[in-house]
DNA sequence: TTTATACGTTCTAATATGGAACTTATTAGC
DNA sequence: GCTAATAAGTTCCATATTAGAACGTATAAA
C-alpha cells in the first residue's frame, strides 16, 4: 500500500489518517479546538512553515474537517465543521495517553 | 516548535504524537493491535519500505511501546508493552471516526 | 545441500518539509 | 490621506524524509 492509498482503504483506521495522519495536521487541530482560527495564529503557535500550513488547511478544508469562513476581506477563520468536531474523541485519548505514559524529554521550562 | 521538539513539549497530546505522530506508525500499531508480530508481516501487510520500517519499530522499542522479543535466533516478535496496549482508545477512536466521517474514496473491491 | 524464510542494511531517486523572503490586500495609527 | 502594521498566502532554495529496489547474513525447511 503506497500512503496516497490510504483514503481508499478497507480500514476505518487508515481512512482517519488519510486525513489527519500527516505531520502537523492533529496539531493543527488541536489548536482549532483550544480556539484558535486564524492563519497566523496556528503559524506562530505551532512554528511550522506557511508553506505547510496552507497546504494541510486546504486539505481540512477540502475534506470537510474545517470551513473556511471569511470574516473580512481576504481574511478567514478556520472552523471546526461536525466532522471536526467528532474528532474530540481523538485529541482526547491521545491526550490522556500523552499525560500518563510519555513523560517530558528535555523540557527547558 | 520544531517536529523533533514535541517529546519535550508540555502538551500531552504534541508528546503523545512525538512517539506515533510519524507517518505509518498508527499502521504498524493497528496491525500489533490485530495479533500480527512480525517484520516482514507489518512489512508485507502495509506496503511501506523495509528502511522505514526497521526506524519505525526501533524507535517504538526505544519509546517502551513495542518490545523486541527473539523467538529464534536472529528472529523476533514484536509484542504491545503495557504502555503499547494503552494506545487502544487512540486508535478505537481513529477507526469510529473514519468508520462514521471517512468515505472510502475510489477503492477498487 | 540447496532453497526459502526472516530481518535487516545500503544505495539512489523522488517527495516532503524547513527557512526565509516576497506579494497583495486590509486595517490601524497619525 | 499617508504610513506602518497585520493577515493570508506564495515562491524559492536547502535539507530531511520516504520510496523503491538490491544486497547481506543468518536460520530453518525440503
Amino acid at each position: 500500500m503506497k500512503w496516497t492509498d490510504l483514503k481508499s482503504d478497507s480500514c476505518p483506521i487508515a481512512r482517519s489518517l488519510s486525513v489527519v495522519g500527516d505531520r502537523w495536521t492533529l496539531l493543527i487541530l488541536r489548536d482549532c479546538f483550544l480556539g484558535k482560527t486564524r492563519f497566523d495564529a496556528f503559524q506562530q503557535n505551532l512554528g511550522l512553515t506557511r508553506h505547510v500550513l496552507a497546504e494541510r488547511l486546504a486539505k481540512l478544508v477540502e475534506a470537510g474537517v474545517l470551513k473556511k469562513e471569511a470574516y473580512a476581506k481576504g481574511r478567514y477563520n478556520y472552523l471546526l465543521t461536525e466532522q471536526g468536531k467528532a474528532l474530540a474523541p481523538v485529541l482526547s485519548s491521545l491526550f490522556d495517553w500523552g499525560k500518563t505514559h510519555v513523560g517530558r524529554v528535555g523540557a527547558i521550562a
